[in-house]
DNA sequence: CTTTGAATTAACCAACTGGTTAATTTATGA
DNA sequence: TCATAAATTAACCAGTTGGTTAATTCAAAG
């Protein structure tokens, strides 16, 4: 057999993201993703050399998953009003399947930024240009230094903060899980409204 | 002697504080700790029985730090622009002392929600009730089923998220930490605009 | 069938970590 | 000054954790 059992593989990089995600690179324990994923500790060691080794396999991913879509749909073709509805669209719909991706990578960043630069080169980072240039085209309040910046901060904030700080928030609105979900869903056409109407 | 030293407790508490807010409670040692605080590690124990219960003492701390003043001011007796404006201009200061302070929580809280309840009862919680019935009387469309609470998610997203996601945020605007500072001083008031502006 | 390398396991290990203990020093009030 | 309790330390301990190793099973090619 030449080549590394691939199901084996991908279960351990399933299990280990969502330990990753959940408890952070120092709070996971090998023990852990190994019983998860049904195989004995040292073949973890087998298929990744070290927990930092399949730690960051896992995070690139993660990255990957959370920056990977935005890239295309702030590039794309599309109008300006339309780009801004994809990637909220995009956004909530991407973090209504895991929640706990966009608290991941904040806490692992936020200890290491680092992370940032070491495998990702700049090439692979969103180019914001064409969405600056857009902005400044439909409103001349957009030329003004920062003011594409505050635009697009507004944008990612409003989309990925309630997925964030759920625990909190919830418990301010005083809403069960069920009824939170529901807002979360309400939001991606609140924030693309108001997005609009700041053009 | 009757009492403990205050002034050791305090630095313990000090120092254990920003090792928290920066490691969490799994990445964070006790001797870590003990090391900045200048003293052996066995003081820790002295004067918290655990590290549990020092990261305890640590979270609510944060946790009354990071609502403390928020309260008071939505329940104040300010009108809706006044508070909004007091709003932004408070969470913003409080994050540009503490920056770590909101990935902490976040973090600590999608882990164990449970410990928002432990200790923190309801009442200590922000009460949302006036808040809302102001919005309501300043725009109809305020009355509308969770129109105030998307508001109101609106107002701390904008505030919070953007110094959540520093390393994430500056790299995508290719700012330097400098630029990227001073980018956060604009935005209380590009915040409070934007906030006044949706009345 | 047998050879060969991949897949897998049980047992083990050294370093780390939170926590304890017994002894010592320091401050304080009577 | 002396007794007493607080403050502090060094040494130690047991459980955990990431990681290794040597041996075994499994699967496929010849």
């Amino acid at each position: 057999m030449k080549t590394l059992d691939a199901s084996t593989r991908d279960r351990i990089l399933a299990v280990a993201s969502t330990v990753f995600y959940q408890k952070g690179l120092s709070g996971a324990r090998m023990q852990e993703i190994a019983d998860l994923a049904g195989i004995n500790k040292a073949m973890l060691h087998y298929y990744f050399k070290s927990k930092e080794q399949l730690f960051d396999t896992v995070f690139q991913q993660a990255l990957g998953q959370f920056l990977g879509g935005i890239g295309q749909v702030l590039n794309g073709e599309a109008a300006l009003p339309a780009k801004i509805e994809q990637y909220v669209a995009y956004t909530t719909s991407a973090l209504a399947e895991t929640p706990s991706l966009a608290a991941f990578i904040v806490h692992e960043l936020q200890q290491h930024p680092e992370r940032l630069s070491n495998q990702f080169s700049d090439s692979r980072l969103i180019n914001l240009d064409d969405f600056r240039q857009q902005l400044a085209d439909a409103n001349t309040r957009y030329q003004e230094p920062n003011a594409a910046e505050h635009f697009f901060a507004n944008m990612v904030a409003l989309c990925v903060y309630p997925v964030l700080a759920q625990p909190l928030l919830s418990r301010l609105l005083r809403q069960n899980e069920a009824q939170y979900r529901r807002f979360l869903r309400e939001r991606a056409a609140h924030i693309t409204q108001l997005l609009l109407g700041q053009l």
